[in-house]
DNA sequence: CTGGATCCTCAACGATACTG
DNA sequence: CAGTATCGTTGAGGATCCAG
């Protein structure tokens, strides 16, 4: 409620105002992967005070950036990017790639959620096309969170829990990254038994070459 | 130093921890412009405590985004983005295009800085080219900023201070962001008084077409 | 059970002064 | 010029409690 503000004039200075305070572009994550309660919100952001999300999202609500609304089936309420926050994306995006840039392998305590794997696969997906005889069902395994990834109509879409009917069931660890990266290759993580296959492995190459994130070649050395 | 982690295995994540920080953002919008030394960010940023940009400065240098260096020709120090810094170019543009996009006039007391008219005149220019035809100076001022926009060779220049022979002087107040975002065309901007030309004024039609950037339907009420 | 509000503690931030 | 030292204030973190 009371944002700090920079007293300039200045796009990135009212960005900051609003997306610069702690926890809040983690709840945009999570609500740019699809709309969720409140408790959804606890659930997937581990750490986060009750009383600060409380805050975030009021503060939120009033930049305009999210609303609160009824689900017409349910009694609950649900947050949702409105317009504007849905203008975030790209710089949502841009933010994440660049981060993921410095990533190597997780720190002590770090985990995965639903959300962060979802919104890494989705940028990695981008707006990039595949051929559309493809018709391929993926499901995968990252910790213990579990995704799916079709490919149909030329397009790639990602959601959360896993396809209805897999051709290839993918199981990671947090070295999914360095495949996305384009730093270790599909012939490779199968090998070092970095991801383990269950049904057509030959779609894993199909996998990792349609999923691919521009690579980050400056990388400094990471806790 | 003591930077809080989000306990998340992340690009966002990771991204949030670094220039998430109270003042972060904007100490690397103005090194993005150009590096500079310690008294010139303090000058750039008005209201930041020196211990808070002595503290973010020791920050970025271990996250390998900013280094300092000593420069050639004088004996002091300056600090500048590291190639890993620069790749945070695009987010840092996407952010501040967001943010542009939010704002209508200045709230009370926000003051315009030359970091954030050239960083926006750049992004405003983007990667457009211009006719290889055109060898044009200006100079715009904005509130006590002046800058220069040089577009020749089919590119377009923008840096500190005034052109050494300008064919046009713009002198414009915050409705420059008007302009750049298309809400205002050039020759209603005239015709009100929201800026004064000296030189050649039909060089302004060709710098307002030039300079523009992407329109965000959304905005909400601004204070 | 969801959707918060309250209270307390402590680390981070902010303002000012001061120093190598 | 380039910071550090000190100290007061604010916001985050953590636990608990409350209302629909």
């Amino acid at each position: 409620m009371t944002n700090q503000h920079y007293g300039q004039f200045c796009g990135l200075a009212r960005a900051a105002e609003i997306v610069g305070q702690r926890w809040t572009l983690l709840i945009l994550r999570d609500l740019a992967v699809s709309p969720r309660r409140y408790s959804d919100l606890v659930a997937g952001l581990p750490g986060i005070p009750t009383n600060t999300l409380a805050s975030r999202l009021k503060d939120l609500e009033e930049a305009g950036v999210v609303r609160r609304a009824v689900t017409a089936g349910e009694r609950s309420l649900i947050y949702e990017l409105t317009p504007r926050g849905e203008e975030l994306r790209p710089a949502l995006d841009a933010l994440g790639l660049w981060g993921a840039g410095g990533m190597r392998s997780p720190r002590d305590g770090e985990v995965v959620t639903t959300a962060s794997i979802i919104a890494a696969l989705r940028v990695a997906a981008g707006s990039g096309t595949v051929p559309s005889s493809w018709n391929t069902a993926f499901t995968v395994h990252v910790a213990d969170v579990e995704v799916h990834v079709l490919m149909r109509d030329g397009t790639i879409e990602v959601g959360e829990g896993p396809a209805a009917a897999a051709d290839l069931v993918i199981t990671a660890g947090p070295q999914i990254r360095d495949i996305l990266a384009g730093e270790l290759d599909a012939q490779t993580a199968i090998e070092t038994g970095a991801v383990q296959l269950e049904g057509d492995a030959s779609l894993f190459e199909r996998f990792a070459e349609s999923l691919r994130v521009p690579y980050s070649p400056h990388v400094p050395a990471d806790a």
